[in-house]
DNA sequence: TAGATTGTTAATCGATTAACAATC
DNA sequence: TAGATTGTTAATCGATTAACAATC
């Protein structure tokens, strides 16, 4: 059991564009498919591919390829969008209503049951099914919920209060879109949504690529 | 001029993060500071700090380090936030406005100069001092304002034909913020900001960290 | 059987870390 | 000068790619 997977960034990016590819597949119900053709059709080498394959599946057959439905059903079961997890918001500003709204979360794993903000006027209000709640009685909510997962979608100045906060209740894993970073002890992960070094990395390519190719 | 700079995602998440780090620092005039110290404040390997700062800055003195505030000058320079590049965004949905109304983003090197939706309801209206256009005059647009940056906020099923006229109108680089692969010829940059990845990892991560510390 | 595709083993590449000499 | 910090050169590590044997 949990004999070392790989935590490679780019292996997890490959595998849900893998996922991508085959679902958006007109589908036959017993079609298969095989590592040269999804390389192919994403410009990725194939052993690649196939190595990518071998951690997140049962593995095909020689000739024959993977069963289509059933990689599919391996990806997302690797990727754990099969099974959801709960998980509390903080902060129902801009971002926190776009994930609010952003009713695909939950196709990929995670559940939001519960929202805070500081705000009085927010506070009782509800977006979908999700209620807005008073951020003071976060941490006990928390715990009483048995909630892993906290989102941080608050201002910078905030973030590492609030990520202080959804830790004493409990909370092992932020998802953090502050652009901050949060220091938390060693039992807690953190993943920040990093959309400013997003911005700077595809500057830099864009500058590259102009440099590469010229204007037009 | 342009030394194979590295391309790295995770160099620029480390530089993205001492930035921060430093500028959060309480600010005296001609303070100096070290890879050492920055490491240690960060948890990185000291090493890693002084490569990642060679790479950006023109390098400090032994026994003295950096002068703080250059050293910051010398990283938004690298990572592009002191010269701002135009954008125009695609979908003012939910994503679409937190994204106009998110003004650290001129901060971080880019601006949106135009918006455009599909939605009559929307078309005229705007959100901050931008305002939102029918998408049908957007490829125009795009080439009489000599923009190269374009970001996909619309649904997953509109992206790929969004991408598409924009390219038409002389986008070299597209921000994705729909969960799909775009296809695009070479001259073209993409980067996904991808959430559905991120929260795999996340969850994966915590996982491990459960497995790893146990529970409380 | 022949051939496409698989998984595996070895080679390459790049990024991180360690060791060390240079310098203010 | 002594010592902290720098940049550089070599060693390690991990991820990607190439070569190949196994299999349906």
């Amino acid at each position: 059991m949990s004999s070392k997977i790989p935590m490679s960034i780019m292996l997890y990016k490959r595998l849900n564009s893998y996922l991508h590819y085959m679902k958006q597949l007109p589908l036959g119900d017993s079609d298969n498919i095989s590592s040269t053709v999804i390389a192919a059709a994403l410009g990725v080498n194939n052993v690649q591919v196939r190595k990518d394959l071998a951690i997140a599946s049962d593995g095909g057959k020689p000739r024959v390829g993977h069963m289509t439905k059933d990689l599919i059903a391996d990806l997302e079961h690797f990727l754990g969008y099969d099974n959801c997890s709960n998980a509390v918001l903080v902060g129902a500003g801009n971002m926190g209503n776009t994930l609010l709204s952003y009713d695909n979360l939950e196709q990929y794993g995670i559940k939001i049951v519960a929202a805070f903000d500081c705000e009085p006027d927010l506070i009782g209000t509800a977006v979908g099914n999700v209620k807005i709640l008073d951020v003071e009685r976060m941490a006990d909510i928390c715990r009483r919920l048995d909630v892993n997962i906290g989102i941080v979608a608050v201002p910078p100045l905030h973030a590492q209060e609030v990520c202080e906060e959804l830790i004493s209740g409990g909370i092992r894993a932020v998802w953090n879109f502050a652009p901050v970073n949060l220091s938390v002890p060693e039992t807690v992960t953190v993943k920040n949504e990093d959309m400013a070094t997003s911005l700077a990395i595809l500057r830099k390519q864009l500058a590259e690529n102009i440099e590469h190719f010229g204007f037009v």
